[in-house]
DNA sequence: AATCGAGGCAACCGCAAAAAA
DNA sequence: CTTTTTTGCGGTTGCCTCGAT
């Protein structure tokens, strides 16, 4: 029966032979892989070239770290897997020596249940609804090892982060929550601004100044024509998060971009401002009374808190991440 | 000792982006 | 510029192991 992939007969499937093994990593470590395409058959392989170059990415490479994660790589892959989502390849090379694939099964096999049983929504590591983590948390009452991001929720402490990405331009973001009206809820005075990026024009004050004046703020996103250069990236940080003012459906933010940006997803980026101006028109947002969207409390920030939760954690477990420093 | 089910992990599949022709 | 090929990624599947019954 013929390959799907490459269309080649007599292929062989299903776990690799020490034998097979040992003709690849023959093959590569002399010669390089080249065109995957043409390994098996310079390796006297039976495989495709596909399930070649994945053996020895997530078996050969001598590089490989094998055996069970760190407590500390545990950390990583949860904080770094709160701002960029299901994107498995960008999480492990926060880990040196981890593959893709083995991060995103230890994810799938362990942090998600662990998540999940502290009434954490592995996708957007926020609250799960109360039914949800009341149950989970009557079922974890005799556990005092709840993670960093429940224990801040419940303890409503103030927070104040940067976080700044270093390969890129500078971005550094400040949140200041200084007040909380309802448990595990919206924070009320959330704030946030971009810093040290010319394109930012008048929303470049930081959030606890006496000039901030949020509707500067708000109107200066959803006045802006798209093709305007307000950088929006600030809200990339709520991947997959929703953002809603009262009366309006939830809309999705754009993500954040880490490290280098390729073209490509510099058009995703523009497309994804475009799209956020958009749902604002449609939502009505520009004709309300910018000042008091934020005034009353009616936007919902939580987003932005759980994103940026238990940043001293990732202070100190985050030595391995090039693209980001965290500080308070 | 045999069976069953859950969990972990390696490998496969399909798709999209990037590169080459 | 278009088409084809290659590469890379995320989701999913299926096999193996191990513990419980």
């Amino acid at each position: 029966m013929g390959h799907r992939c490459c269309g080649k007969q007599k292929v062989k499937r299903g776990l690799w032979s020490p034998e097979e093994d040992e003709k690849l990593r023959k093959h590569i470590t002399t010669h390089g892989h080249g065109s995957w395409s043409s390994v098996p058959k310079h390796a006297g392989l039976q495989r495709c070239g596909k399930s070649c170059r994945l053996r020895w990415i997530n078996y050969l490479r001598p590089e490989l770290r094998r055996g069970s994660f760190t407590p500390e790589e545990e950390q990583t892959i949860i904080d770094v897997h709160r701002i960029l989502g299901n994107k498995w390849a960008q999480i492990a090379k926060h880990l040196p020596g981890r593959t893709d694939n083995e991060v995103k099964n230890f994810w799938n096999s362990c942090i998600k249940k662990k998540l999940m049983s502290q009434g954490l929504d592995p996708k957007t590591h926020n609250l799960l609804p109360k039914s949800h983590h009341q149950r989970s948390a009557s079922n974890n009452a005799a556990s005092s090892s709840q993670s960093p991001l429940l224990q801040s929720h419940n303890q409503q402490q103030p927070i104040s982060v940067h976080l700044t990405e270093i390969n890129a331009s500078p971005i550094n973001v400040t949140l200041s929550t200084d007040q909380y009206h309802d448990h595990g809820q919206n924070p009320s005075n959330a704030s946030w601004t971009r810093v040290d990026d010319p394109t930012f024009n008048d929303i470049t004050r930081l959030p606890h100044q006496q000039s901030t004046d949020h509707s500067t703020l708000i109107n200066n996103i959803s006045s802006s024509s798209p093709s305007s250069s307000v950088n929006l990236s600030v809200f990339g940080l709520l991947e997959n998060s929703n953002i809603w003012a009262s009366g309006t459906e939830p809309f999705e933010a754009p993500r954040i971009l880490v490290g280098e940006q390729s073209k490509g997803e510099e058009v995703v980026l523009q497309q994804e401002k475009d799209t956020l101006l958009d749902q604002m028109e449609i939502k009505g947002i520009e004709d309300m009374d910018h000042a008091s969207i934020f005034e009353s409390s009616s936007v919902d920030f939580s987003f932005v808190e759980s994103t940026l939760m238990s940043c001293g954690e990732i202070s100190q477990d985050l030595n391995s991440m090039c693209n980001f420093a965290w500080r308070y």
